[in-house]
DNA sequence: GCCCCTCCACCAAGTCTTCT
DNA sequence: AGAAGACTTGGTGGAGGGGC
């Protein structure tokens, strides 16, 4: 099938008229007749016949006229040119599957860029459970997610690591254990603990740490968010373990001390479809967090 | 006389086939 | 595998014929 035809069926539906039609089409008069016989062949139908003042259109190229502008409109579309993509006229809301450690590093920075570059972007945050955090992306129900997913290794989602973080750990402030900042390792594992887990049962690196050491400590709260876990430090004795970057942020009326015990880093990644990663948006919205999380914001 | 169709000769570009 | 020639397709302008 030449869809070059389809064109010329157009002007001719158009114009009416094989002359007037050959000259919008820069053909000449003999080529769109000649076009005119292709079509004529391809549809097995006159499709236009003489008239006094031209060419009128047969019952069958009036029942062809809808479907074959319709083909038209969507070739054109997609070889058109695609827009520039402007962050500064863009308006749409992001929806970010995070959970608040993930917001409380990036937001500050990135809000200002937002706010900065694309004034017409807005953010959605839900909750993201590790376990359906994926089904979401594969569904669209989130552009993107923010978060450790430590075990997740899925081939269509692409992973770009934004930061990576030590733990410290936090106590109230006057806490009789801390000297210089630091703590007794066997104080360290006697001493009451909050532990942040999203997950049932609770784990955390520390109680691995310990076990190698041949300890182990108790944990007197658990609570489901990082946030939270300051509440819980300040009007008691009991430690707790944060992130370093979001105990700096959130814990001003808390203690920090180095962990006496090797507890590995934890990073947060944002997790995108493969296939949309080359999309312009993702790429200026990937950049956009990467200096959010850049050292020192 | 105007308009369209058909035929002819020719050209350019792309495709197919054959040969080395 | 690549070169060369044959073939196909779709374009051109010009001429001639038929319908209105």
């Amino acid at each position: 099938m030449d869809l070059n035809l389809l064109v010329v069926f157009e002007a001719l539906l158009r114009e009416r008229h094989v002359g007037r039609a050959a000259a919008t089409l820069s053909l000449s008069q003999s080529a769109t007749s000649h076009a005119l016989g292709r079509l004529r062949t391809m549809f097995d139908d006159p499709l236009f016949v003489r008239h006094p003042r031209g060419v009128e259109p047969t019952t069958r190229a009036r029942e062809l006229a809808e479907p074959i502008a319709d083909a038209l409109s969507r070739v054109r579309r997609i070889m058109a040119p695609q827009p520039t993509f402007e962050p500064a006229t863009l308006r749409r809301t992001f929806t970010v599957a995070t959970h608040d450690y993930a917001l409380a590093v990036l937001a500050p920075a990135l809000m200002a860029e937002l706010r900065a570059q694309a004034p017409g972007v807005d953010l959605r945050c839900v909750s993201a459970d590790p376990v359906t955090v994926v089904d979401g992306l594969d569904r669209g129900e989130f552009d993107f997610a923010l978060g450790g997913f430590v075990d997740l290794t899925v081939d269509r989602m692409a992973r770009t690591v934004l930061f990576s973080d030590r733990f410290v750990g936090v106590a109230r402030i006057g806490h009789p254990d801390i000297r210089d900042g630091r703590m007794q390792l066997d104080t360290f594992a006697a001493l009451p603990h909050v532990l942040m887990s999203a997950t049932n049962p609770p784990r955390g690196d520390v109680d691995q740490a310990l076990s190698a050491l041949g300890l182990k400590r108790r944990i007197a709260v658990t609570v489901p968010t990082f946030h939270t876990l300051p509440y819980v430090v300040e009007i008691s004795d009991v430690v707790g373990v944060l992130p370093e970057r979001l105990a700096r942020r959130v814990a001003r009326n808390l203690e920090i001390f180095e962990l006496p015990v090797e507890v590995g880093a934890v990073t947060c990644s944002m997790l995108v479809p493969a296939p949309l990663v080359q999309r312009p948006e993702i790429v200026w919205f990937t950049a956009l967090l990467r200096r959010a999380a850049a050292p020192g914001r």
